[in-house]
DNA sequence: ATGGTAGACCTTCTA
């Protein structure tokens, strides 16, 4: 089963771009982040044509996630819990229903800049939010992948240079600690297997170039898109590719998204 | 020198 991310940096905008790619790539199950619609303007009839099920968190400009999956979605949840005044859309959770049953998690975490600020705040109070829900959800023992945009940095090597960021929410000492306490609850970054089982080295780890400077012309770019698997998820993994020629196509009027997808398989059929 | 690009949308905000 291949499982993907993917933030599309408006859905609507990005439509031919990602259905060439979905028919393409033909992923099994794919998390879409920054979609920055509302439900009602989700283009649901475009992934049903390609045989896919949607289940969506919009919002308005802002944020907003789905998940699209060619098996049937149930058990949907929309929104993290612990903070009832949270109206930013950026989790959406569903139990993906393949005869091996998987349980996706999609999120856009906050990006946190500046550095200081209530945004900050927010980023590290909603990272602990998703600490509790990830402790909650290994007890159910399934396969469980969380994956999406983490807007974290989580290491020097996932970066082209360290004093650009030093002072950026996305490499805080404290950001790059609470990931790892992620992965401190049982989860593994499948970008870590990736590298320790490669028979080859990692031509790119980047999974975004910012559309500013000619960052993808340079190729300075950062790891912030991941898939964390519980053990039961980590026990079948297979592969991850990081879909890197994606950030430099285009089709017609699009323009490429500022981040890749990236795919992981899962030995579950 | 505080640049540069993209998307939604109402004029600036977010990234």
């Amino acid at each position: 089963m291949k499982l993907a991310t993917w933030n599309v940096n408006s859905v609507n905008a990005r439509l031919p771009l990602v259905l060439e790619w979905f028919a393409e790539a033909q992923p099994d199950v794919c998390a879409l982040q920054e979609i920055k619609c509302i439900d009602e303007k989700f283009p649901y009839e475009a992934f049903e044509s390609l045989g896919y099920n949607c289940a969506v968190h919009g919002q308005k400009t802002y944020n907003g996630v789905a998940i699209v999956s060619k098996f049937p979605l149930s058990d949907v949840t929309r929104g993290l819990g612990g903070d009832e005044a949270d109206e930013q859309s950026r989790y959406i959770e569903a139990l993906i229903e393949a005869p091996v049953p998987v349980r996706f998690i999609g999120i856009y975490l906050p990006n946190g800049n500046p550095v200081g600020t209530d945004k900050y705040a927010y980023k590290l109070r909603w990272l602990e939010r998703l600490h509790a829900r990830m402790a909650e959800v290994l007890d159910y023992e399934d396969i469980t992948v969380v994956t999406g945009d983490y807007n974290i940095i989580p290491s020097k090597d996932d970066l082209w240079k360290e004093s650009v960021w030093l002072d950026d929410a996305l490499y805080q000492p404290a950001v790059r600690q609470a990931y790892q306490g992620l992965k401190n609850l049982g989860y593994t970054d499948a970008f870590d297997v990736h590298v320790a089982t490669a028979q080859h080295p990692i031509a790119n780890r980047y999974t975004f170039w910012d559309y500013q400077a000619g960052a993808w012309q340079k190729n300075e770019g950062i790891r912030i898109d991941h898939h964390l698997m519980s053990p039961q998820a980590a026990d079948r993994f297979v592969d991850m590719v990081i879909h890197k020629d994606a950030r430099g196509r285009t089709h017609d009027e699009a323009k490429p998204s500022d981040h890749v997808p990236v795919v992981i398989e899962l030995a579950v059929e």
